[in-house]
RNA sequence: GGGCGCAUAGCUCAGCGGGAGAGCGCCCGCUUCACACGCGGGAGGUCCCUGGUUCGAUCCCAGGUGCGCCCACCA
């Protein structure tokens, strides 16, 4: 074993060693309690981040720990074949050959996507190993593999049987780009800076004019009313009567509606019903026209009349010419303000109506909802937990449809009558009609719609296989914030819809990963960290080690230094099992017998219980914190220190002593640093099985007989001694190990006085709190006894420096 | 505009009612037979501001300031 813990080979070596000898291996097992983690499965062209790594950081550990305590652990590995992403990536491919997906046609798309994954998708998993994720990798799953998608199609006809599912011409988002419509949760809002023009529409059959403030001059042409507020006085006498549109000099009604912000712009809205929200809902409501200008293109449409074929920028310079012509301009102002994009390719939104595919929510998130207010299901931190309900609360009838080429093709059928047939497989004729002239939907689910089975599809549903059986409802899932509302909250409403049973009880809700400056991580920003590379340098068990310690709060920056202290640890850890581990070794067993021996046992127990409360909390960076003080600290500088004399004279029971604490040690920091206490503990001559299955030290009962508190005194007294000098009286056992410890450290600094006037002034602190009486009266009983017991030991070590 | 969170040593962050802490960086001393990627010691802080509660507040409450993330149909 050489002095530098090298961390390459050895923990290459026992991943696959792990792998290989099937310890990830999940098999159904009535026997055992289960501990059941479906991992988010990455995009099938992904590559790992660092939210990938923390993910997997925190998920693996817990799923480690509870391996140990000799549950039956599934962790399950999969892809999602993320449609609008996965389809962006291979029309980029193609663009580099100068063609688009309909030179291919759909079926040569669909071949070529395929293909593509073929070669370059589903690399992650192995990124996923060297993070030393313990998965199951035999049961990868890919959310369009046959059987997934069976489950996909068996999900949408359910609930188009309870009308849950249907079809309406509705305003959607639409992506001019990719071409198909996209959910409200897919886009991205940016600030830009526009132009605010404010517009004179005159009254029809009479004097006055109302101004309107519009940032789309364009849309002008799509107006089909001015909207004000009910309540708005400067405009009450109006409504009713008729303005007429610029350009297209139309007369359209002025109306009123509550929607209608009085204090933005004039206070009158322009209505465009076909591309703008707002004017959607208040044209529905008072049932206007919904003409549409605008074509999925982008471009003006031959509704716009002579402005056909331009772009929405060229019409509205005509229209805007045109009004200056008749005098209607009042006045043009910069305007900065948030524009909906697209997630994927940052192409501006067009708000247009489409007929789309919808899920009804009101009726299928109810139980969710009951699940979460009765926390059946729990969010942490609690924080989140509110959020999810509030979001799920107010969560709108979800748009599934896509006009895209790549996903789960919805299972609906039209005949040549214009009927629907909705069917789980190929229907031969039309349901209604008996026509055998059936035409498939175009369109395929929304990547959500398929995300959300996961925890049961996965394992076999709709069948009722034996390890749907055997894993199902499942434990803990865990995820980032931003991911609650498109997927967390849709896999527990799928749960209890499909399953009648939740699909975890915990979701863990992680910190975003920031970029050392504070920014976010992003490729485009140049300001990503690639994990694999942090782990090239520092090691997969300090990268872990890290990314626990950072995960704290809600937004962390990612830090270097924590990784090092990591390696560090790793390294500190090799070391100190060098010097247990050299000369003769052949016994393990806790026998004992002096001070320091019994005072590491019981620190040892003592940071089992509390590692074990901060991960049952969820509470990772007390956790880690707590390793890296007991390894430290209690483990090499004062235990390993106070044994050396004993264990350099060959004495069996302190070695074997020694080799039962590091046991322990290496149990409690496996599910965090993996590899390397796996590699030293294939040293120990007493190991019966691989560490990653060793039980847990819970079942290994240690006689306490002294505390942990054991060594305050030759601390203290250590500390007084390397300070100042002053040399406390200690006695027999305590002299021993002060000796053994401080010793060889070489001669102290400074001179007793200090010490005495630190010890004088702490009992003059102490003094007066005891002295006050409001404090001894109100001041809990064991707070008020902690300061008599300080001020009596600061006595006592007064006297013993003479003071 | 809404929600959540954060402001503590030069940096990254713990602590969250009774002594202000860690790691890194910095200074000093140590080639001590596990580790110089080490050991020991040290310097360095109106615990963001203003009020309130309390015998006592870095910690609880209210308000303010600054920053971050998520969300959002004021055209």
């Amino acid at each position: 074993m050489e002095s530098l813990y090298r961390p390459e080979g050895i923990e290459e070596r026992w991943q696959r060693t792990w792998e290989e000898e099937g310890l990830y291996a999940a098999e159904p097992d009535p026997s055992r309690e289960r501990f059941v983690v479906a991992h988010p499965p990455p995009n099938v062209t992904g590559e790992l981040h660092m939210g990938h790594a923390l993910q997997l950081a925190l998920a693996d550990t817990l799923v480690r720990w509870q391996r140990m305590q000799g549950k039956n652990v599934l962790f399950q590995p999969g892809y999602d074949h993320a449609g609008i992403s996965t389809q962006n990536v291979v029309e980029k491919e193609l663009a580099k050959e100068g063609k688009t997906r309909h030179d291919l046609g759909r079926e040569a798309f669909e071949a070529r996507v395929w293909e593509w994954l073929r070669l370059y998708g589903r690399t992650i998993m192995s990124q996923f190993r060297r993070m030393g994720a313990s998965l199951d990798y035999r049961r990868e799953r890919f959310t369009m593999d046959d059987d997934y998608v069976r489950a996909v199609m068996h999900f949408f006809v359910h609930l188009y049987a309870k009308g849950w599912i249907y079809r309406d011409n509705r305003i959607i988002n639409w992506c001019p780009f990719h071409m198909t419509s996209l959910s409200d949760l897919e886009l991205v809002h940016r600030d830009v800076d526009d132009v605010l023009t404010y517009v004179r529409y005159p009254v029809a059959d009479g004097d006055g004019q109302v101004t309107i403030a519009t940032v789309r001059l364009a849309t002008i042409v799509g107006d089909v009313a001015v909207a004000v507020h009910p309540e708005d006085d400067r405009y009450r006498d109006l409504v009713g009567k008729e303005v007429v549109v610029p350009y297209v000099e139309r007369r359209v009604s002025i109306i009123a509606d509550e929607r209608v912000e009085r204090d933005f712009g004039t206070g009158a809205l322009k209505v465009t019903p076909g591309h703008d929200p707002i004017d959607f809902a208040i044209g529905r409501d008072h049932g206007l026209p919904e003409p549409m200008v605008i074509g999925p293109d982008g471009r003006m449409n031959e509704e716009a009349g002579d402005l056909a074929g331009l772009t929405q920028e060229e019409a509205g310079e005509r229209i805007l010419a045109w009004i200056r012509e008749h005098g209607q301009l009042e006045k043009r102002e910069n305007y900065r303000h948030a524009v909906a994009l697209c997630e994927r390719c940052e192409s501006r939104i067009e708000p247009l109506i489409s007929l789309q595919w919808w899920c009804a929510m009101d009726d299928l998130k109810q139980p969710a909802l009951e699940a979460l207010r009765e926390r059946r299901v729990r969010y942490h931190p609690e924080s989140q937990h509110r959020f999810a309900i509030e979001s799920l609360e107010s969560a709108p009838d979800w748009n599934i449809s896509r006009q895209l080429w790549w996903g789960h093709q919805l299972p609906v059928w039209y005949c040549a009558n214009g009927h629907v047939t909705v069917a789980e497989s190929d229907p031969d004729a039309c349901a209604e009609c008996g026509s055998t002239e059936l035409n498939r939907e175009e369109d395929v689910l929304d990547t959500w719609f398929s995300a959300a089975l996961w925890p049961f599809a996965t394992l076999g549903w709709p069948d009722q296989t034996p390890d749907l059986e055997a894993f199902y409802p499942g434990t803990l899932n865990t995820t980032a914030r931003e991911i609650i509302r498109l997927w967390e909250n849709r896999m527990i409403l799928a749960g209890l819809e499909m399953m009648g049973d939740i699909p975890f009880e915990d979701v863990i809700i992680h910190s975003t990963v920031l970029a050392p400056d504070g920014r976010r991580m992003s490729k485009s920003l140049g300001t990503g960290i690639d994990p694999v590379e942090v782990i090239d340098k520092y090691g997969t068990d300090a990268t872990r080690y890290g990314l626990l310690k950072m995960s704290s709060t809600q937004d962390v920056r990612f830090s270097y230094g924590v990784i090092e202290e990591g390696r560090k640890l790793t390294n500190k850890l090799w070391n100190a099992s060098r010097l247990l581990l050299s000369g003769d070794v052949d016994e393990v067993a806790a026998r004992p017998k002096a001070l320091e021996e019994h005072w590491i046992l019981a620190r040892l127990e003592a940071v089992r219980q509390e590692l074990e409360q901060n991960l049952q909390e969820f509470s990772f960076a007390p956790a880690v914190g707590a390793l890296y003080r007991l390894t430290f600290d209690d483990f090499c500088d004062w235990y390993a220190e106070a044994i050396k004399p004993q264990l350099y004279a060959g004495d069996a029971d302190t070695r074997a002593t020694a080799l039962a604490a590091l046991e322990r040690l290496l149990k409690l920091l496996h599910p965090v640093m993996p590899h390397v206490t796996e590699e030293i503990w294939s040293y120990l001559p007493s190991r019966q099985s691989r560490l990653i299955v060793a039980p847990w030290p819970s079942a290994e009962p240690v006689d306490v007989t002294v505390g942990p508190d054991a060594l305050d005194r030759v601390q203290a007294a250590a500390a007084a001694y390397r300070r100042s000098g002053a040399l406390v009286e200690l006695e027999g056992e305590e002299r021993r190990i002060f000796e053994a410890v401080v010793r060889p450290q070489g001669e102290p600094n400074g001179n007793a006085d200090a010490e005495i006037e630190r010890l004088r002034k702490e009992v003059a602190r102490a003094e007066g709190m005891l002295g006050n009486e409001r404090f001894v009266s109100s001041a809990p009983a064991d707070v008020v006894e902690g300061e008599r017991e300080k001020l009596a030991r600061y006595r006592r070590e007064l006297d013993a420096l003479g003071g």
